[in-house]
DNA sequence: TAACTTTAGTTAATTAATTAAGTAAGTCGA
DNA sequence: TCGACTTACTTAATTAATTAACTAAAGTTA
């Protein structure tokens, strides 16, 4: 329900935009559960049979659903089943990291079909990384109906697409969804990776039970996605959920960003590393401080009991502030979960509200690497399916161009 | 725009939401402009003249609006100018205090009508609360036509009405908004009062041209209104805001809930008191630090600079969680603003992100402690707008019951 | 096996949006 | 002062929702 909580709140509905929003509920039930009956279409979206008739009487003539065949009845008439035609057209997820780009075509289902790898000796610049895509997508294109671009990025990144500043990727301002846009011509969707991955948790992964839930991840950074209402939030300028750089104790260590007692200096890889520093670890990958926790090491164990201290009292923070359903904890650093998890768990239901806490769910994240490349994915799928009928034609596995997703 | 950010969104509409949600942006537009034009309605929400023409024939029959008169040509026929009947019905707002209760009568453009306060020498019981907001409201019954009571009262408010929790009060699962609804007939809506600060500040005050702000209230102890999308936040269990114990130091302070740096225990009038204590302040009111600060006492200034350092390092924790456009401050100690208002903006904004802060705007806010009945007052106004008419009755201020309003 | 019940899906009449074309009532310039 | 233009508002036809009544095709029971 929308809620008039201004009175600035505007929200009119015309006939197309009620026609827009009833497509997009049928397709979202026939997305989560799969080939359905237009009785059971009607039942799950609320709306009355004949509208559900006339709706999918449209999509079966735009070939986005198809009739496949028939189901069981339960003492009337057997139901005709109708499903997303998954091989309508297909999505490439990207992801870009410091040293390599991953490219992947998904199907409407969100499926993987291919995936592939590009290393680069360096920090890629913006324009290099544009060429690949490209080059990426237009291969694609021989062969599928490519209907969307979504790409995972670290950084600030504008409603508009651009990525307003990368850390880890030295890039600032850099334009990437406009001018990709314009070369492919289809719609090119842009975000934070972590949102990316908060995503991929809520739609099929430890996050999909809950409308309010935050999605934690810890690796070389912290950062977290925040979903309220059943959406991603993502604040004036696409920065909420940085919590990398939060206070957590004023007086605490030196963070690389220059300020003290960060959350990312205190509960991160770089957090770890300084650590193994500190307490003389000759080797200072942190698969080895994992390794040497899981064989026993007092101090590994210690490390990470510490860094799950610390991770509880920021999440804690964000708990008091949000007052979520769930905590999902996801990112690299899953992998040493058991030797931090603990610490962090006790900190953040010992310290909020009980009232909150008693509520409250602290999950791991189920999907693994895999999300953040998904969560990609899922962006011009979920702007797909938000987009009305018209403009996508019914041609399947056949079209070179792409444009059909375009309005 | 609805974002289909999971597949769960099933937001379907029907013809009869359609009319309502079109009614209400129409109401809406009279709420905030007053006297318009059906032809000027029609620009501002994007609706054709045709369907202004059909909903504000609807809505002149219910008497809910009248036309008033005729408004200046600028070059064509004069427009018939419409407007929102104040005085169709009136709302009571109520705020709970730990000795006293405000009780107070306002129209429905949420102009004050009367105010009046009940003291008790000691905390009331939720009964004996429940048994005064009954009598002033029939009170108000016999002369006008209560359509709605709104209740603001400070800690865990849950969505039915029922306070969860709340320390200042000492009221645990005591409800106050079923009885209460079943007694007068009319809705009765209760939330957190930080919430109704932060709703009429949204509304009337500082708030009123962003989207996503949010609204912290120092005093007696620290809160937070968050402001996403336009919609106030309340969190899984209300408790969204609750930042007075997220943690800012570990080695902090004690705080009075048991934990140490406490943003409470460095940044609220128990933090004033403790410093007043150590300084060995004989008086410890906090008008006579405000008074000394004003006079240039050099340990008063220097205990609300550090106040409002404190105050800034945990709102630049909220600023990079939630990145919202801008922060407004309030609350009773805004009368010593000036003594910390600066050491506290130089902390949020030298420390969070550069792109961040450069589009932060901090302002105080406008209402002052009006503010407090305003936005209880404003939870009815709210509801009744977002009602579909069927079942609101064209007399004004005639009726006795006020059953009006509900459905 | 015929009659009844249950479930699936379609058709007809009403409502409320749209666009498009109309009427009403003013200003303005020659 | 008369016609041309503007602006305000209404009326008519189309679209897409609703409810209600229908047909279709099963299962269940006497």
């Amino acid at each position: 329900m929308v809620d008039l909580t201004g009175p600035n709140d505007l929200a009119t509905v015309s006939r197309e935009l009620m026609r827009n929003l009833n497509t997009r509920a049928i397709t979202s039930v026939l997305f989560n559960r799969g080939k359905t009956s237009r009785a059971e279409l009607a039942r799950q979206t609320g709306l009355t049979q004949a509208t559900v008739s006339n709706i999918t009487a449209k999509l079966l003539e735009s070939s986005l659903v198809e009739e496949v065949g028939e189901g069981q009845s339960t003492g009337g008439r057997k139901p005709t089943l109708i499903d997303i035609n998954r091989n309508y057209g297909q999505v490439v997820g990207v992801k870009i990291e410091k040293n390599f780009v991953l490219t992947s075509l998904f199907d409407l289902r969100v499926n993987l079909i291919d995936r592939r790898e590009t290393h680069f000796e360096e920090v890629p610049s913006s324009g290099e990384v544009i060429k690949l895509i490209e080059n990426e997508v237009t291969n694609y294109e021989s062969e599928y109906n490519v209907i969307g671009v979504g790409i995972g990025a670290s950084g600030l990144i504008s409603d508009s697409g651009e990525i307003i500043y990368s850390p880890i990727l030295n890039w600032e301002r850099s334009k990437l969804g406009k001018p990709l846009e314009e070369e492919l011509s289809v719609p090119v969707l842009i975000d934070n990776d972590v949102n990316a991955f908060t995503l991929a948790e809520g739609w099929f992964g430890a996050g999909k039970n809950y409308r309010d839930f935050l999605c934690v991840t810890v690796g070389e950074g912290v950062g977290a996605g925040i979903v309220i209402n059943g959406s991603l939030y993502r604040g004036s300028i696409g920065g909420a959920g940085e919590i990398g750089h939060t206070t957590l104790n004023p007086d605490g260590p030196m963070c690389r960003c220059g300020e003290r007692g960060c959350l990312e200096a205190l509960a991160s890889d770089y957090f770890l590393v300084n650590e193994m520093n500190k307490r003389g670890f000759g080797d200072k990958r942190i698969s080895t401080l994992v390794a040497e926790a899981k064989e026993g090491n007092k101090f590994a164990r210690d490390i990470f009991n510490r860094m799950g201290h610390n991770l509880g009292l920021g999440i804690k923070n964000l708990v008091n502030t949000l007052n979520p359903e769930a905590v999902v904890l996801g990112g690299e650093r899953l992998d040493a979960a058991e030797f931090f998890i603990s610490s962090m768990e006790e900190e953040i239901l010992n310290h909020s509200f009980p009232q909150e806490a008693r509520r409250l769910e602290i999950v791991t994240a189920e999907l693994g690497k895999k999300a953040w490349l998904l969560g990609a994915a899922i962006l011009p799928v979920r702007n797909f399916f938000s987009l009305p009928l018209t403009g996508r034609k019914g041609k399947t596995r056949t079209a070179r161009t792409g444009k059909e997703g375009l309005v």
